[in-house]
DNA sequence: TCTGGGGTCCTAGGACCC
DNA sequence: TCTGGGGTCCTAGGACCC
């Protein structure tokens, strides 16, 4: 029996989100902002269809955006995960083995049916995921993830194929790997492709048939490794169990630049906070610690933009590594400067399955104050119940004008239907 | 007069992804 | 006035070891 691999992804993911919860903005186009309401990172299809970019600066296109009556919303991660997580668990159900890749996309491995044919199950599955969900899939399907990813991005791009196609059924691939501008192939980015096109190598078929030594001496084993998965070979293992993290990190802009200490205490704590129970919910334990914050004005490098410290023994203990980058929030404070940003990263992470036990010190984690704090913001909310360092009022908190409410998250925010 | 070869580990920085 | 946040992998170079 032949295998294929799929890559399926939610299209607009975000703003296919706010459009689903909310029937009065379908069908319009809608923008989703990112944090701090800088700039746009989602356009539903009816904005991309006025043109409006990816990246762009709000502050630069707000007042067009408004002229051109588009709907904007700031980023509301709460109902994007919620809804990621109901995306996945379908696509669990009509896949063998599923590997969840990003927010909004997956690889799938299928079984190849004896007729080779894989069109039906795509499109039931797409129409499954719209009747469910209200959000419009697209899926692609080849040998390697590579060429899942180029056939992902032909079933986006053609409308005759319906937001589904299968690479391997076509007899002329090359015809469609030549349609692929080598700035879409997966894994090459900015830098690489302008080396490409330099060297008149410009579509993926072009890159899949130059010299592979050209490539390696360019780009290293990540290049070649491309360039194989494009010719049919495995060389981006499928791996269903995500590795553990090596590191996690937790950082905002403010809403605007703060002078105090006592703010930047607050802001501190709050990333803390959540990055102790990031660590919580991974089952990990950090034993490095770094605070950095960035100041409007340039410092000189005798200024500390980052401090760190070792976590001993290693944990995940919001008191325990909030004590330690409050002191390391002091030792980077400096009052004659404005800071814009700041964030904590733990690194060195160890699986607390693993964890060396201390000979002669009793742990102080409060294993079941802990839990019972993650379940509760789980089950109410974020921030349900929290630590005072991070401050009541948050007067610093990034921009968030125009958040559309927790709807499937959040028993006081479900939309409520009028008949 | 002359000064090896091979290895590991760590870190910083680059490039890429979503 | 105003331009996000969170990751991974790879490579090169330095320090150190025998």
């Amino acid at each position: 029996m032949r295998r294929a691999t799929a890559l399926i992804d939610g299209n607009n993911f975000y703003a296919s989100c706010e459009q689903s919860i909310d029937p009065s903005v379908a069908g319009r186009p809608l923008v989703v902002l990112s944090n701090n309401d800088g700039c746009i990172i989602a356009r539903s299809a009816e904005a991309r269809a006025l043109d409006i970019a990816m990246g762009t600066p709000y502050f630069k296109v707000h007042k067009k955006l408004e002229s051109l009556n588009v709907i904007v919303r700031s980023s509301n991660y709460a109902l994007y995960a919620d809804m990621s997580k109901r995306l996945m668990n379908i696509l669990r159900t009509s896949s063998e083995q599923l590997e969840v890749y990003s927010i909004d996309e997956a690889f799938a491995l299928l079984k190849r049916p004896s007729n080779g044919n894989l069109r039906p199950w795509a499109h039931q599955l797409r129409a499954q995921v719209y009747r469910s969900l209200g959000i419009p899939i697209a899926i692609g399907i080849g040998e390697t993830k590579c060429q899942a990813k180029l056939a992902n991005h032909a079933a986006k791009s053609v409308a005759s194929l319906c937001g589904a196609f299968d690479l391997s059924a076509e007899t002329d691939k090359d015809s469609w790997l030549e349609k692929v501008a080598i700035e879409d192939v997966w894994g090459i980015g900015q830098k690489l492709s302008k080396w490409c096109r330099l060297h008149n190598i410009n579509t993926a078929r072009q890159f899949r048939d130059m010299p592979s030594g050209k490539i390696l001496s360019k780009y290293g084993i990540k290049g070649l490794r491309i360039q194989r998965e494009l010719l049919g070979y495995e060389c981006i293992p499928f791996t269903q169990k995500p590795l553990p993290k090596k590191e996690m990190c937790v950082s905002r802009s403010f809403c605007r630049p703060i002078h105090q200490l006592s703010e930047l205490r607050q802001a501190v704590a709050s990333h803390v906070i959540r990055g102790g129970e990031k660590l919580r919910q991974h089952s990990q334990v950090a034993s490095t610690l770094t605070v950095f914050a960035r100041t409007r004005e340039l410092r000189p490098s005798s200024c500390k933009q980052a401090v760190t410290t070792q976590i001993n023994p290693p944990s995940n203990d919001t008191s325990v590594l909030l004590d330690a980058a409050l002191l390391l929030t002091e030792q980077i404070f400096d009052p004659s400067y404005a800071f814009i940003k700041a964030g904590v990263l733990m690194q060195n992470l160890d699986t607390t399955k693993f964890m060396q036990q201390q000979l002669f010190s009793v742990p102080k984690t409060n294993e079941r104050l802990l839990s019972t704090i993650d379940e509760l913001n789980s089950q109410y909310g974020q921030n349900t119940i929290t630590w005072a360092a991070s401050g009541l009022e948050k007067p610093w908190e990034m921009r968030r004008n125009r958040l559309s409410p927790a709807a499937t998250s959040r028993f006081k925010e479900i939309p409520i239907a009028h008949a």
